[in-house]
DNA sequence: AAACCGGGGAA
DNA sequence: TTCCCAGGTTT
């Protein structure tokens, strides 16, 4: 394969000058100097930035670290401080695996981070993303970083046909053919830089980006057509009824769901089963005088749409097996998004109705 | 290889 | 609306 070493000097020569400033980066004049980055802080960002965007995550991530400035303080911390910290994040495998991992990082490596790749990647919540972002961004090693971000560059550069979820191998070994010889953790932030900014999923500006002429996709005019995209399933709707309860001195009735699963860990209301059908049993989870509202919620998962019908009562003394909270001084960010519209639907009816 | 797992912002 | 995001894990 011929020489790529150019395609990089220019890419770090962009960045250089084009660099986004953000809470977790040292800035390319920083490094240059000699300041080191944490991993800590470079895990910590890794991990919240999959699958989400990143002014999503800044608020949480400057939430988290003030919070818990280091991993030994988050290995400490209890789990229901985390999942609350992590809540309206979603994806919250990630936030149980945080916990776990931070807490294998302070028993087996005194709390610090491990370089070697393979120990990286036994880490819970750790692939090969974030094992080569830790690798190159936490400690300046060589390591092959590839995103989303990455892959649509490479499938552009190489003008490659399939979809990228088709082609990892290939763009494998094009983007471990890319990676310069120093400035591993610039180098892997330019890629992303130039793919939030320049090489973006739709009308990528072209015209401004420091390696159009390395690219096949814009000497040959496809860079609108690539990467191809995946054939997508429809999305199904479930529906069903989600209960909210307040007793008589104003507490709200709820549950921690399992570990496992779906909303996995986080506090949510009760709820019927979520079925295909608009056929539903009305199975409320205790004996209450129930009044089914008119409102709804909708609430969009990557999987499948979902519609509850909310529904309200109002009991004396709390069922046992529940979470008993005052509704009063309740932290309605403690709740994942789809139980804080149901918050805001039933649970202000619920007081409205006692005045 | 494909499904599962949230939520939000950009276009 | 649609798309997809600094993915990992399980099936």
């Amino acid at each position: 394969m011929r020489n790529n070493v150019h395609i990089a000097k220019k890419l770090l020569k962009w960045y250089d000058v084009n660099a986004r400033n953000l809470p977790w980066r040292i800035s390319p004049i920083d490094s240059q100097i000699g300041i080191k980055p944490n991993p800590y802080h470079i895990w910590l960002s890794e991990i919240m930035l999959q699958q989400t965007t990143v002014n999503v995550v800044k608020p949480y991530y400057e939430s988290f670290i003030s919070k818990w400035p280091t991993i030994t303080d988050i290995a400490a911390a209890k789990d229901e401080e985390i999942m609350e910290a992590w809540a309206g994040l979603g994806y919250y495998r990630r936030a149980r695996n945080l916990i776990k991992c931070a807490k294998i990082v302070v028993k087996d490596y005194k709390g610090l981070f491990p370089k070697d790749e393979h120990l990286l990647l036994k880490l819970p919540g750790v692939g090969t993303y974030t094992s080569a972002a830790i690798r190159s961004i936490g400690f300046k090693k060589k390591a092959t970083v590839i995103d989303g971000n990455v892959a649509r560059i490479i499938s552009r550069l190489y003008v490659m046909t399939k979809p990228i979820a088709l082609s990892s191998k290939e763009i494998k070994s094009h983007a471990d053919s890319l990676v310069p010889t120093k400035r591993f953790g610039d180098y892997a932030q330019a890629l992303m830089d130039l793919g939030s900014q320049i090489c973006t999923p739709r009308n990528p500006k072209c015209s401004n980006c420091p390696i159009n002429k390395d690219c096949k996709a814009f000497t040959s005019g496809l860079s609108n057509k690539i990467p191809y995209p995946v054939q997508k399933k429809a999305k199904q709707v479930r529906y069903g009824y989600a209960f909210v309860t307040l007793t008589k001195n104003n507490n709200i009735i709820l549950e921690r769901r399992p570990a496992d699963g779906l909303l996995g860990g986080m506090l949510c209301f009760p709820s019927s089963e979520w079925r295909n059908s608009q056929e539903l049993n009305f199975d409320p989870p205790f004996e209450a005088d129930w009044h089914v509202l008119n409102e709804s919620i909708t609430h969009v998962f990557s999987h499948f749409n979902l519609q509850l019908k909310i529904v309200h009562s109002r009991i004396n003394l709390a069922p046992s097996g529940y979470l008993v909270m005052p509704v009063k001084n309740f932290n309605r960010a403690a709740l994942p998004s789809l139980m804080r519209k149901i918050f805001d639907i039933g649970v202000v009816q619920s007081l409205a109705d006692l005045s």
